[in-house]
DNA sequence: AGCTGATCATCC
DNA sequence: GGATGATCAGCT
């Protein structure tokens, strides 16, 4: 019952095609997977129906979603008018040790060399159960897309490197944004503070803003 | 505690 | 209505 991983990228895009059209029901009936009411409680629910269904091998492993063939699976969930209804988290934000990072090595970089994206309908008014799976396609970052991402990604390190994490706010960055990260507010992890000593933060994330993600959707589907 | 998968809830 | 900060579950 469980599939395999795939292959080839072109094995993965068959079986991405083949889910088309289907609702999170549907797929989730056909794997034995019980499908939540809502996802107050599972919110990552989503992710892992279609990680199984597709194969795909890392399970909470930090290497792509399908290993071999260097590819990240993200869902991302859009509008009726096809617009992203959510900011995409990419990878954690390391806060020590950060002099000497350079974009071209980081995981932000690492992580969206080469995305599968599928949508899917999540209006919040569609039960989990009735939400239609969209047409996933592959990405790969632009010339000036990566030049995006890796202005937003120095001027938020360079901040974490300074000691000033405290400083960082969501509002931050064009295309990409860091935002906490974390079971909650109470869990905390260690930076360099405004004194270059140590200090307790919140853990945070690298995120995509929806804009950055809309603009993907809209090249893609010439929305 | 920290990574994976993300969305919820509240504020503007 | 959209974005920021907070939060949830599973695994290690």
């Amino acid at each position: 019952m469980r599939p395999d991983k795939p292959h080839s990228i072109e094995q993965l895009m068959r079986r991405v095609n083949s889910i088309a059209g289907m609702t999170l029901g549907q797929l989730a009936q056909q794997y034995q997977f019980k499908t939540p009411d809502d996802l107050l409680r599972e919110k990552g629910w989503i992710g892992q129906l279609i990680e199984y269904v597709l194969g795909a091998t890392a399970g909470s492993k930090p290497t792509p979603d399908f290993e071999e063939l260097g590819i990240e699976l993200k869902t991302l969930p859009i509008s009726y008018q096809g617009k992203p209804l959510e900011t995409t988290f990419v990878s954690v934000t390391p806060l020590l040790n950060v002099t000497g990072m350079h974009w071209q090595t980081s995981t932000v970089r690492k992580k969206l060399n080469h995305v599968l994206w599928l949508p899917i309908l999540s209006e919040r008014n569609i039960a989990p159960f009735d939400r239609p799976i969209g047409s996933g396609f592959l990405w790969q970052p632009s010339p000036r897309q990566d030049a995006q991402l890796q202005r937003d990604w120095e001027e938020q390190m360079e901040l974490i490197a300074l000691g000033r994490v405290d400083e960082i706010s969501g509002h931050l960055g064009d295309v990409m944004q860091i935002r906490p990260k974390a079971a909650n507010s109470k869990a905390l992890t260690d930076a360099i503070g405004p004194n270059g000593q140590i200090i307790k933060t919140l853990p945070r994330g690298f995120y995509l803003k929806t804009s950055f993600t809309g603009e993907i959707l809209k090249r893609q589907f010439q929305l």
